[in-house]
RNA sequence: GGCUGGGUGGCAGAAUGGCUAUGCACCGGAUUGCAAAUCCGUGUACCUCGGUUCGACUCCGGGCCCAGCCUCCA
């Protein structure tokens, strides 16, 4: 039984769908005006396995995945100008980069990923739902705002009480609102800013109405999971709860989940520190596999600490799952559950306890291994079983040679090291011991590994 | 100040009221022409102070420390 801690409740609940022959999930996504750095692979590989996961136990045609784009607002608007740019050609740029980025990462891609441009009408239909509700109104400057102490539920999902929020804001107070508190769902356009037609004149949605709109729009008012990082948290997701739930007068998501922060030194990465790494920069020095699988080496609510050296770590240990691999015929035909499924399900639905199911995948590795040197049909059976439940987190889908023989530009060609290796075991036959050790040698400098296996030689690259 | 999380072995990272996590690294052995891989094996832990208990790393309470949010942010 799956269980998944819902950050509304503060406590983990068992998983019951609306409805099981549509299990439906929203997540955010990104704002595009930037190529997406670590924190945003995060999201996108966490959701990607909790995606993959819903589908495993409710099928394949019974979970719909949405992650948005938001493609208007400030920071675009600023970016597009700072570059000459308007803010399509800005935002076509990076959406094309964030989808190479999720490509690589082995990402699948959600049933829809809707724009905030391309739904203008379902946005201004709910602001206008809030403004005859008298949720939300149009201050003197032509804004429209949200009265946030209309809504009696304001600050649930954080755990947070209007008093102490007015206590503590550091907000400049903007004379056009009632309260320092309100936010703005429709921004009136200054000269030369993009903008759209309106009840309340031109201009663009605020941050977090676009969020309400597509979700309702693609899901329904009321449906099963809303996700998304940490930081969003407050305010963006407890404004999304009072604006989708003052507009349709029905309950929104039921289940929050929020990942945790990537840091680097154990602080926060971010932008604003100077501190992040793109997904691209990283992929430059390792495989996106080796990435995808650091970030499932932690469980996703807490922190992921980024360094090269965890880097290299999961880079050895994906190293150990794929030699267990190499030289085994999977044959799904062969696939039968065994204990270590039961396991790796039982820590799947702990609240999606990655690293625990990961040790389950050495386990078996582990056992294939022994297997491998004299029961090779058993050794088979249970490589396919590893490399059904690495599906599952999107891992070991390869050829193991493939994975362990990936090379960058610059290094020696496939075709040199087997050269190299035909001379080194004519030697070796020749019993040219010396002559056999410096071939070893010169590929090992140049990052290749030789192991001599009966009858003939393998390799791969450190 | 308010609100969230969290403090486990050299590093990373889980579970659990009494028994082995797991990975990487390290050490010893097997294996190898030498290696590598693999197998076998050893070692290193549970922030602190109280309480509950026959027994707590695990439950409860106080303290200390770390990160995050309260302002754009995955």
């Amino acid at each position: 039984m799956l269980e998944i801690y819902n950050s509304l409740t503060r406590k983990s609940q068992p998983f019951s769908p609306l409805d099981a022959k549509n299990v439906r999930l929203y997540v955010c996504g990104m704002t595009v005006y930037d190529y997406c750095h670590i924190g945003h692979a995060r999201v996108l590989v966490v959701f990607d396995v909790i995606y993959r996961y819903l589908t495993h136990i409710y099928g394949a045609d019974h979970v719909t995945y949405i992650r948005n784009i938001t493609d208007i607002d400030d920071k675009i608007i600023a970016r597009a100008n700072e570059r000459g740019l308007n803010i399509t050609e800005l935002t076509e740029e990076f959406i094309t980069a964030m989808n190479e980025d999720a490509r690589a990462l082995g990402v699948l891609s959600p049933n829809q990923e809707p724009r905030a441009t391309a739904h203008m009408p379902q946005i201004i239909e709910m602001i206008q739902a809030l403004v005859n509700k008298e949720y939300a109104y149009q201050a003197e400057n032509g804004d429209v705002y949200y009265a946030v102490a209309k809504f009696e539920a304001y600050g649930q999902l954080s755990g947070r009480q209007l008093e102490d929020l007015r206590a503590g804001a550091r907000v400049a107070v903007d004379e056009a609102k009632r309260d320092p508190l309100d936010f703005v769902l429709w921004k009136s356009a200054k000269p030369d800013e993009p903008h759209w037609d309106s009840p309340w004149g031109k201009g663009r949605p605020g941050w977090h109405i676009e969020c309400s709109a597509m979700s309702t729009h693609c899901l329904g008012n009321h449906f099963d999971i809303h996700g998304g990082g940490m930081d969003l948290k407050f305010p963006h997701h407890e404004n999304e709860i009072a604006q989708s739930c003052g507009a349709t007068g029905e309950a929104f998501a039921n289940v929050w989940m929020h990942n945790g922060f990537v840091q680097i030194d154990n602080e926060k990465m971010a932008k604003s520190l100077g501190n992040f790494f793109t997904i691209r920069e990283v992929l430059e020095r390792y495989d996106p596999e080796v990435l995808r699988y650091f970030i499932l080496s932690s469980h996703y609510r807490g922190p992921l600490n980024y360094s090269n050296v965890h880097l290299d770590n999961s880079k050895n240990a994906l190293t150990t799952l794929y030699t267990a691999l190499r030289g085994i015929e999977i044959d799904e035909s062969l696939l039968a559950p065994s204990e270590y499924s039961s396991r790796f399900f039982a820590a799947m639905d702990n609240d999606f306890a990655t690293s625990e199911a990961q040790a389950i995948l050495f386990e078996l590795a582990h056992e294939i291994n022994k297997l491998k040197i004299d029961q090779a049909m058993m050794a088979a059976r249970y490589a396919t079983e590893l490399k059904s439940l690495a599906k599952l987190l999107g891992l070991l889908q390869r050829d193991a040679e493939d994975f362990l023989q990936a090379g960058q530009s610059g290094e020696l060609s496939a075709d040199e090291i087997e050269q190299k290796i035909a001379q080194r075991n004519q030697a070796r036959a020749d019993k040219d011991f010396a002559l056999s050790d410096r071939i070893r040698k010169e590929l090992q400098d140049a990052g290749v590994v030789l192991e001599d296996g009966a009858g003939s030689t393998s390799w791969r690259r450190e």
